[in-house]
RNA sequence: GGAGACUUCGCCUAGUCUGGUCUAUGGCGCCGCACUGCUAAUGCGGUUGGGGUCUUACAGCCCCUCCCGGGUUCGAAUCCCGGAGUCUCCGCCA
């Protein structure tokens, strides 16, 4: 939700960044519009409100004809008031609506431009010269790591099963990405998957997100697609002591509906309806949010170091970020099979756009309120399979396994087909 | 699934039966001042949040806010209806 205030004081800097985005300028002019109808709508309301409250006062004390007269006025008072306080709660709708329509500021340095538009800021690594790679699946299959056969049998098509190594190889990975974030003082988090629209809607998923999300209809509950939402819902109505970052480490299942996607990556696991994820949250003051942000990539690239694997870091052009970022940075593994890089982390500084809308907060040193800064950026996900097993085949078949890992298989350096 | 109790300005709490004097009581915490050679103690004052308006800014003024949404009424923390959450008991299933 992009600042009003802002809004009413600077808003040209809205109209670069729309235009940086490749969104309509209009937009911004009808938001305009409809704060200054809202505007006028809320000092109608008020005025007679404090008319009627005025004349209310006097009646206990009021006697005889004067009592009277004073219900005779009030009573036609109060029917304006009504029609007031309705028009000035539809103003307010309509000013939420286009409030809504806009996307949160882009950050300054953001490349322009649409999805192809990126630019690539350094890669890191060397690919594997690996003849003829095999793909993820043939190699977890040989291993006995994944089966989509059975996946599809039970569940459906994009559903799988990990298996003996396979599922030991994630539990181990989500561990180490889970050691990492403690150990730099974040909070480990275990959240509900399952939560209610308002935070659904509140964290920006409802939006051009809303097909992709699964919803429960019996009970009113969307499952969803990242822990980002509970995370950023956790402290929703609240007024936080942000001296320092608070930052939260979310380890949970992820769902996906997949909506938009038939026909594209079916094979395997790299795009599928339920994955696993830890997920990096934090909240800090907006002047800390752009430091912050250069953290949680650098925490990226220090766990895919320790998985062993070559990726390069992008950065993410205006017309292809999210509604709630103002700037993103995706790191990209190396997928042999492919012969190119596919998105494992992604890291968004959301500013005060989503804070906004769950109105969390925090006091600044004059004791105001301030709206906080939210930020996420990926850990480690179910995903990060396919660039390990494949970065580390080996031409029999079998893949060596990086050394952090190592301890979650049972101490086995190589994993052997079975 | 059934029954009941509860939800008040950071935390605890009075007020709800009997609508206006609630511009919400008191305590704790916090902030400021005074006093005491320091600390402690004591005294005095301040302390919900959001919005509008005005302003360089502060202050001021106004509106909203007693879990949320409706309703009754000239007027609702208070009465009525719906919902959410917390707790207790019963049932059911582990």
């Amino acid at each position: 939700m992009i600042d009003l205030r802002l809004l009413r004081e600077d808003p040209d800097a809205i109209r670069a960044s729309q235009r940086a985005r490749g969104e309509a300028e209009s937009a911004v002019d009808d938001l305009l519009r409809a704060d200054e109808e809202w505007r006028a709508a809320v000092q109608r309301f008020e005025a007679l409100r404090a008319e009627q409250k005025q004349l209310g006062k006097q009646m206990p004390k009021a006697t005889g004809d004067e009592k009277a007269a004073l219900l005779a006025r009030t009573r036609e008072l109060s029917a304006e008031v009504k029609a007031a306080e309705a028009a000035a709660a539809e103003a307010e709708q309509a000013l939420r609506r286009a409030q809504l329509a806009i996307p949160n500021l882009v950050e300054e340095g953001a490349p322009p431009g649409g999805e192809e538009d990126f630019v690539v800021l350094r890669e890191v690594g060397d690919k594997p010269d690996i003849p003829n790679p095999r793909d993820h699946l043939e190699l977890g299959e040989a291993l006995g790591a994944i089966d989509v056969e059975r996946g599809a049998k039970v569940a459906g098509s994009r559903f799988y099963f990990l298996t003996g190594v396979g599922a030991l190889l994630q539990l181990g990975l989500l561990q180490l990405a889970m050691a990492q974030a403690v150990e730099y003082g974040f909070i480990p988090m275990i959240p509900p998957v399952l939560v209610k629209p308002e935070s659904m809607e509140g964290t920006g998923f409802l939006g051009a997100h809303a097909s992709e999300v699964y919803r429960l209809e019996a009970d009113d509950l969307y499952l969803v697609g990242t822990s980002e939402v509970p995370l950023a819902a956790f402290h929703s109505n609240e007024i936080l002591t942000l001296d320092t970052p608070v930052r939260y480490a979310g380890w949970s299942s992820c769902f996906r509906r997949e909506a938009g996607s038939y026909g594209k990556d079916v094979r395997g696991i790299l795009r599928v309806h339920q994955f696993d994820k830890v997920e990096m949250f934090a909240f800090c003051r907006p002047e800390e949010a752009h430091d912050e942000h250069l953290r949680l990539l650098a925490w990226e690239e220090e766990m895919l170091a320790k998985v062993e694997v070559p990726y390069r870091v992008i950065d993410v052009a205006a017309g292809d970020l999210g509604a709630s970022a103002a700037r993103k940075y995706d790191c990209e593994a190396w997928v042999p099979s492919q012969g190119r890089y596919r998105e494992v982390t992604s890291t968004s500084n959301c500013t005060t756009f989503q804070a906004r809308r769950l109105n969390i907060r925090y006091r600044d040193e004059s004791g105001r309120t301030q709206v906080a800064a939210t930020l996420n950026g990926t850990l480690a996900t179910t995903r990060w399979l396919i660039p390990i097993l494949e970065n580390h085949q080996r031409p029999d078949g079998s893949v060596r396994v990086p050394k952090a890992l190592q301890p979650y298989v049972g101490g086995r350096e190589v994993l052997e087909p079975r």
